[in-house]
DNA sequence: GACGATTGTTTTAAGCATAAAATAACTGCA
DNA sequence: TGCAGTTATTTTATGCTTAAAACAATCGTC
């Protein structure tokens, strides 16, 4: 870390999770430290992504959905994936395709569908990125035994729920939103 | 939710947790429901401040690091608090005190130093957009129990810690490093 | 008191991300 | 058929974020 010092570079990385008072809700003190958990892993997956591949997350995370799909997806369908707006996925396959990882297509049937498809190139780097980024989080989590990794993992599927739920019922509110 | 599907301005937020199968460890399972979660919460909150306050989940940020320090903080403070980078700070404080609501002031002691405070507008608004931030984030884990949220507040608790000592022993690591 | 090392901040270049508007193609139905 | 409405994607403007380099002030030590 003398790089991040001297340079300024990486951010410090210390115990600083926005300290809540008791009274601050426990909501809020879940979701703070959600955030601050999901930054810290992040941060280890980009910087090893950076020093190790010379790409990103969210490059990282196209392959991913394209290998893991185990055949071509729309625009559209990476945009839902991964849960970020259309303009966004234009600009990331933009670059894949420049370096050669994937390949942008017509669809057959409907001419305003792009496929999008992994080269051989993007599946073999994915799957060095992949091995790699398993090592990574694996090793983020030594700490934590199985049973409390399993917990964890299934808190987080209610919580997922709770929060899809939540949405639903608030986009029905927005109906009546005279705001918008 | 219909402007979303007009304008593919906003993602759509449907149950597309990258679904791993069994064999991809337990470990990267926790991360990617991790990621999910954190994405998911914060888009709502971040559609909130658009929405009501027509400022952005940064801002609010950094507002609420200096109302929660009770005190100016220096910019090398507010980087290591939101766990950004200095020159993201930079920009974000520019932003706020063009709109009022911080103000920078150089230290007295160490002329390097920019002192941020809270102006009495920023400190008014930020007050509303708490209250409503606890609203939304509160609403969205309606569907957990208050042991459940406990619970998953312990765990994430451990699960940071175990990321941050993994991160020291890391950090020796790159000592070594001849690519660096 | 000079000077190398350190620390705090800003700048730069590139990429990521959103919201909103624009474009283009498809669908259904009168 | 024609055309209103919908769907898929791109474009535009703006802001966020990083990594790296540059700058500026301080510190330690001789």
């Amino acid at each position: 870390m003398e790089d991040a010092a001297r340079t300024g570079a990486e951010p410090r990385i210390d115990d600083f999770e926005t300290d809540l008072r008791a009274d601050d809700g426990l909501e809020l003190r879940v979701w703070l430290r959600l955030l601050t958990c999901s930054t810290l892993i992040e941060h280890g997956v980009r910087h090893g992504l950076h020093r190790g591949f010379e790409t990103t997350l969210p490059r990282f995370d196209v392959l991913a959905q394209l290998q893991r799909a185990g055949k071509p997806l729309s625009m559209g369908d990476l945009s839902r994936r991964l849960m970020v707006t259309n303009g966004n996925i234009t600009g990331l396959v933009d670059r894949l395709a420049r370096e050669g990882m994937v390949e942008r297509r017509r669809a057959a049937g409907d001419r305003r569908v792009q496929m999008v498809e992994l080269t051989g190139a993007g599946a073999a780097l994915f799957l060095r990125m992949a091995a790699d980024n398993r090592r990574w989080v694996t090793g983020m989590m030594d700490g934590l035994a199985r049973e409390e990794k399993e917990a964890l993992f299934a808190l987080l599927g209610r919580l997922k729920s709770a929060v899809l739920e939540s949405g639903e019922t608030m986009e029905d509110a927005d109906e009546d939103d005279q705001r918008r």
